[in-house]
DNA sequence: CCCGTACTGAGCCTGAGTCTCGATTGGGCT
DNA sequence: AGCCCAATCGAGACTCAGGCTCAGTACGGG
C-alpha cells in the first residue's frame, strides 16, 4: 500500500530538518496496515501509544511532505490516505467506502479553458468522484437509481460542485 | 446574488411537503446579506435570534433542495454558498477568499474515462479549483511561488488531489 | 560528554455540529 | 373563523475533531 520506503520518508524528513522518529515510525506502520483510507480517529485509537497531539501533528507533516493526502468523503467529513507519488485523484465508493485513486490529463485542459475565461491563476484543485464500485455494483445487481450523496453534484445534473 | 426566490424556495418546500417558516425566511435573507461564500457560524452570529440548532437545519435542509452547496476551502474546512440553478464547480482565490462559479463541459470526458478505466458507476462529484484571482494577481505584480494550499494539488504536479 | 533543537505527551480549550424535548406555529380542513 | 396536528422551533447539554501549551525527552553534531 505504500507508495514510499520508510527509508525515502526518512530522508524526506531529514532533507527538511525533520527527524524521523519512533512515534512517527509507529504512525507510519500503522497507517499502512490500514485500509484504502482512514479517520484520524482510527489512527488515534490504533496507536493508544502515542499522544493524541502527536498523531494529528503528524498526520500534518506527512501531508505536507506529500505521503499522505486527504480525501474529501460524499458528506464533506474529510478522512486520508497514503498518498501514491504521483499526482492523482480519487474515486469513492459510495456503498462500501473504497477509495482508489486515479488521475487524469483531460483535466489540465479544463484548467486552462478556466485560467482564461476567468482570468484566475490557478495553482491547485482537488477532485474527487463518488460513484459504485463494480464489487457493489456484481452485488446489487446494477440499481439504476440508489441514494446519491448530499452536497455533492449528481452526474447529469442539478448543481452544487 | 439569490439564484432562486424565496418564492420559488417556498413552492421547493412545498412540494416536499415543508414548510417556509418565518426563521428560514430571515436565514434565508441573512444569507443572501453574506459575501460570496460562509460559513455556519457566520450565520449564527448573523441571525441570533434563531438558535443553533434551527440554522443547522436549515442549512442541511437548504443544501438537500439544492438551494445552497457545499465549499470546501483549501485547508479542508467547509463552508456554504447560495448556488446557482445549473450545476458548477468552485473556483476560489487562496489570497483574499473570493469564491466563484464556473462551468465545465470537458469534465463529462473525464468521467467516462475514469468509468471505462475502473468500472465504477460514477454517480457524483466535487471538484474545487485554487488559484488567485485577478484583483489580487494585480495587486500582488503576479508573485512568482507563493504559498499553496495544504493537502491539495499543485497544478504542476505532485500529488494529492 | 554537552548542548541546542526537534519532538513528545498530558491536559485543557475551542469550534462545529448533533440531540433532546417541551413549547410553538403554519396552514389545510371544516 | 377556528380547530388540529404535523412540522418546526429554541435552549442547552453533549459529542467529536483538532489545536495549543508547556514542561520534559531524545537525538545528533561538535
Amino acid at each position: 500500500m505504500s507508495a514510499v520506503t520508510a527509508d525515502a520518508i526518512a530522508r524526506l524528513l531529514a532533507r527538511r530538518g525533520y527527524r524521523l522518529t519512533g512515534p512517527r515510525r509507529h504512525l507510519l506502520e500503522v497507517m499502512e496496515g490500514m485500509g484504502d483510507h482512514f479517520a484520524a480517529d482510527d489512527v488515534l485509537s490504533a496507536a493508544p501509544e502515542v499522544g493524541r497531539a502527536t498523531v494529528f501533528r503528524t498526520l500534518r507533516l506527512l501531508q505536507e511532505l506529500g505521503v499522505v493526502c486527504q480525501v474529501v468523503l460524499d458528506q464533506g467529513a474529510l478522512a486520508y490516505r497514503l498518498a501514491p507519488e504521483e499526482h492523482h485523484h480519487h474515486l469513492l465508493c459510495v456503498e462500501c467506502g473504497a477509495v482508489q485513486d486515479f488521475s487524469s490529463d483531460a483535466l489540465e485542459a479544463v484548467f486552462e479553458d478556466v485560467q482564461a475565461r476567468t482570468g484566475y491563476a490557478v495553482e491547485a484543485h482537488r477532485l474527487e468522484v463518488y460513484g459504485r464500485c463494480p464489487d457493489c455494483l456484481a452485488r446489487d445487481g446494477v440499481p439504476r437509481d440508489g441514494p446519491a450523496p448530499d452536497g455533492v453534484a449528481r452526474v447529469g445534473g442539478s448543481r452544487a460542485g
